[in-house]
DNA sequence: GACAAATTCAAATTCTTATTTTAAATGTTT
DNA sequence: AAACATTTAAAATAAGAATTTGAATTTGTC
C-alpha cells in the first residue's frame, strides 16, 4: 500500500464542491454526474472512482456543504457572550441570515430540495443539522420567557422566529437561482438587506415573545387568584 | 359534431383529482401518467386523450386544485366583515392555516414541488394565488400599522406572519406524506391543534404589529422634535 | 531512471423508465 | 343502426444517465 497521490485528493475536493453545488440546484434526481464532473473538470469516471456510486457521492456532499458553512457562520453568531439576551437574539438571527443568503452555503439547498422530493438518504445526517441550530434559540428563548414557560410555548416561539429567518430568504434564493419569476423590486430590495430584515425580526420576535411572556403571567395569577 | 358522453367528464374529472394529487406528492418529474391514470381507474391513454399531454394535465390539475382547495377556504376566513381588526387577523389566520393543513389541499404541494424544482409552466397561474391572499393580510396589516408606515414596513410584517403561517404547517405535511423522518412527539401534538397555533401566532404577531407602530411613532417624533 | 501504484481518460456498455401512439373494441347518442 | 366518443392493451418511440472497462498517463518510491 503506496500513499496516494496529492492531486488525487485535489480533485476529490473539487467533486464535492461541485457536487453540493448541482445537488443544491437541481435535487438527487435531476443531477447528473456528468454535470458534476463536468463542473469540476474531471472525468465521468471520477466521481465513481473517489465516492462509488451516486448515492454515496450525495451523502458526501451533503456533510461537506454543511461543514464548509457552519465553518463561516457558527449558529451563535458573533455577539459577546455576555451580552444582553437581546442582543444575542439580534446576534443569532444575523448570523443565520447571513448564511441563508451567502450563495457559497449550498447545505441548506440541498435540504430544501430533499424535502421536497426526499430520497431518504440524508435522514441521519440532516438531523444535526436541526440540533445545533434549534439548540442555541431554545436557550435563549426560555431565557426570555422565564422559567414557567413550558415545552410547548417554548416550541411555539422557537417556530415564530425560525419561520421569519427561514421563510424569505429561502424564498429570495430560489429566485435567485430559477429566475423564472421576477420578484417586485420593493420586494428584492428588502430580502437584500440583511441587517434591515434581522432587525425587523429582531423586534418583531422581542414584542412577540413579551406578548407570550405576559399571558404566561395572567394566567399564572388567575389560576391562584 | 355530436354532444360529448357524461361518462367522458367523469373520467375527466378523476383524472384531474388523481393527478393534482399525485403532482403533488411527486412534482412534475417523478410523477408518472401511468400511476396518475391507475389511481384515477382509467387507462394510460386517457390522459393524452383528454388533456394532449402531460404538461397540459399539470396545468389543469393546478388550476383545478387551487379551484377546489380556494372554495373550502375562502381567504378572509368566516369572521363577519364588521368584526374588530384582531379578530379578522385571527380569522384570516386560522382560515389559511386550516386550508393548509386539510390533505385534501393539493394546490399547496404543487407550488411547493414547483418552487422546489420549477418547470416554469405554473408561473402565471401561481402568481394568481399569491394576489388575493396577500390583499386580504396586506389590508389588516395596513390597518394595524397606520397610515404613517410605509410599503417595506407593511412587507416586512406581511411576511412575518406569511412565514409563520406556512412555515410550521407546511413541514408538518411534508412529514406526513414522506414519513421519511419521524417527527417528535410533542411537536406533533402541537401542529395537530390547529387552534392552538392560530392562536399564539396571532398574539405573537399582532404584539409584533404593535411594536413596529410603536417603532415608527418614535422615529417620527424624534424627527420632528 | 525504472518500477509500481494511483489516477485519468474516452468510449462503450448497460440499464432504465415513461410518454405517446396505434388500431381495434366497446359503448352512446341520435 | 349509423356515427361518433370513449376505452383498451400493447407496441412504438425515445432519450438519458450511471457505471464499467481497459488502456494511457502521471506520480511517488527505490
Amino acid at each position: 500500500m503506496r500513499k496516494p497521490r496529492i492531486d488525487g485528493q485535489e480533485t476529490r475536493r473539487h467533486l464535492l464542491e461541485a457536487a453540493s453545488e448541482v445537488f443544491g440546484a437541481k435535487g438527487f434526481r435531476d443531477a447528473t454526474i456528468a454535470e458534476i464532473c463536468r463542473l469540476a473538470k474531471a472525468n465521468t469516471a471520477a466521481a465513481n472512482y473517489y465516492f462509488g456510486s451516486k448515492e454515496a457521492l450525495y451523502v458526501e456532499s451533503w456533510r461537506f456543504a454543511f461543514q464548509e458553512s457552519s465553518r463561516a457562520y457558527p449558529p451563535e453568531g458573533d455577539v459577546a457572550p455576555d451580552a444582553s439576551v437581546e442582543e444575542r437574539l439580534r446576534g443569532v438571527i444575523l448570523s443565520i441570515m447571513r448564511r441563508i443568503i451567502d450563495p457559497h452555503s449550498h447545505d441548506l439547498d440541498i435540504v430544501y430540495k430533499e424535502m421536497a422530493t426526499p430520497t431518504g438518504l440524508l435522514s441521519d445526517v440532516i438531523q444535526q443539522t436541526v440540533g445545533p441550530f434549534s439548540e442555541v434559540f431554545t436557550t435563549l428563548i426560555r431565557e426570555l420567557l422565564g422559567p414557567e414557560a413550558t415545552e410547548q410555548e417554548v416550541w411555539l416561539c422557537l417556530m415564530s422566529i425560525h419561520a421569519q429567518c427561514f421563510g424569505p430568504l429561502m424564498h429570495k434564493r430560489r429566485h435567485k437561482a430559477g429566475s423564472a419569476e421576477a420578484l417586485p423590486p420593493a420586494l428584492d430590495s428588502i430580502t437584500e438587506d440583511v441587517q434591515l430584515l434581522s432587525d425587523h425580526v429582531t423586534r418583531f420576535s422581542l414584542a412577540g415573545l413579551r406578548a407570550v411572556h405576559n399571558h404566561l403571567q395572567q394566567e399564572k395569577s388567575s389560576d391562584s387568584g
